[in-house]
DNA sequence: CGTCAGATTGATCTGTGTCAAACCCAGTGG
DNA sequence: CCACTGGGTTTGACACAGATCAATCTGACG
């Protein structure tokens, strides 16, 4: 897997951060080279002293948090373009997930005084990083509200599109993210089985077709009913 | 009800947020004066063009959003001290929440040309309020970890728990926010009389005792354990 | 008093969790 | 090249937490 080259970083970096000077983005990806990380990685864990935040130049991680008989609970799936751990850095606090790599996936660091010192500097960067932070506020509660109400049989139809929406899917349908039944599970926040046996039923119903962890997607009109819209 | 004078809403809204100068503090007591809404008053709801932020100088908030079938998922309790609405007015976006008194409260409102002038001129403020969004970008993060994976048994223990951290006790226990088991139930996410049940469950086990909306925590100690620490 | 919303209790139903067994591959090493 | 292995998947049987529905009770307030 290549590491992009600096020009590449700075182009992806300055989609996500559109208020960031051209010196300050190069100053960025110089500083703190991108790193590609394989499928299994743990970027960080629960309670780690964070010293900086990450950027997805491309691929996927999984953002969660462990109950106290083990199980895992998936927050959210961040993508190309995402930047995450900042909650920490702002808080200076210990973090409170665990991030893991789904996918192949190249991150870039900012280091927390890199990033203290653009929000001190630069208001509208500082306003930017808040917009995001409050984009994520949104969709948690939006999540709160859907594990709190809907059935799994919605829920989990509603993260499918979710899927399709985040990571892409190929010509036929075929969700581009690769992901275990006991990840969707613990995204839905149910039982690895009850995943199983749903994503029979939507087979029977012609919603999806699937062998091991490719799923695709027949009928996105009729995923959405189910999911309630 | 008595509205706070000029003053003490400075106090008060010193004691949230530290950075304003006394004449930014003033400014804002000036300008919007406190008004105050009885219990039961909405403030806003889902779908509303967000014309600035609130500040609570007295009393307390439900923060709720409503499902299909018109189910209400309660998110958040907010109180004295507690900054709410910024997420619209920052992404410039429709309420995605409605919000409705609890108690008699007192709260003053920002406009949001205000907020987006303070953040753009003083970037302490910026800090401030991205800490705020962080802090409780960590609270929705523990709650979905908490709505999907615990028993509606430990999850009400923990809402009693932090409802007597966040709005005090009376002397004898007594929770001083006087709720409903409705409401309860819509923020424990289950139904009504299944509060019902569970308070009459730990009343048995001498955990807490009630009559009407006056709850009494009698042993804080076995409540953390049945909320699972 | 009458009324009405909220609280309570009981009976019953059902979506999911849990446990156990079998199965299917893909990769490993002999 | 094939048997072995182990992780993920599938299926079935069963238990139970919690939802739902219906009926009654309570207490505050006009």
């Amino acid at each position: 897997m290549e590491t992009p080259d600096n020009k590449a970083c700075c182009d992806k970096l300055k989609q996500t951060f559109k208020t960031l000077s051209e010196a300050e983005l190069k100053n960025l990806a110089d500083h703190e080279p991108a790193r590609s990380y394989k499928k299994g990685t743990l970027i960080y864990s629960e309670g780690d002293r964070m010293k900086g935040c990450y950027f997805i130049y491309s691929g996927a991680v999984k953002v969660f948090q462990t109950g106290r008989e083990g199980k895992e609970q998936i927050i959210k799936f961040e993508k190309e373009g995402d930047f995450f751990g900042f909650r920490s850095v702002i808080l200076k606090e210990k973090a409170c997930t665990s991030v893991e790599v789904l996918s192949d996936t190249v991150l870039g660091f900012m280091p927390e005084q890199v990033v203290l010192e653009l929000i001190r500097n630069n208001p509208a960067f500082a306003y930017e990083l808040m917009q995001i932070a409050c984009k994520e506020l949104g969709e948690s509660n939006r999540s709160i509200r859907d594990i709190a109400q809907k059935s799994v049989k919605k829920r989990l139809a509603e993260i499918l599109l979710m899927l399709a929406a985040d990571f892409g899917v190929e010509k036929d349908g075929t969700l581009r993210l690769s992901i275990s039944r006991e990840d969707l599970g613990n995204f839905a926040g149910t039982a690895t089985e009850t995943i199983i046996r749903l994503l029979s039923e939507y087979k029977n119903e012609g919603l999806v077709e699937s062998k091991g962890r490719k799923i695709k997607l027949l009928d996105t009109g009729k995923l959405k009913k189910v999911a309630g819209y």
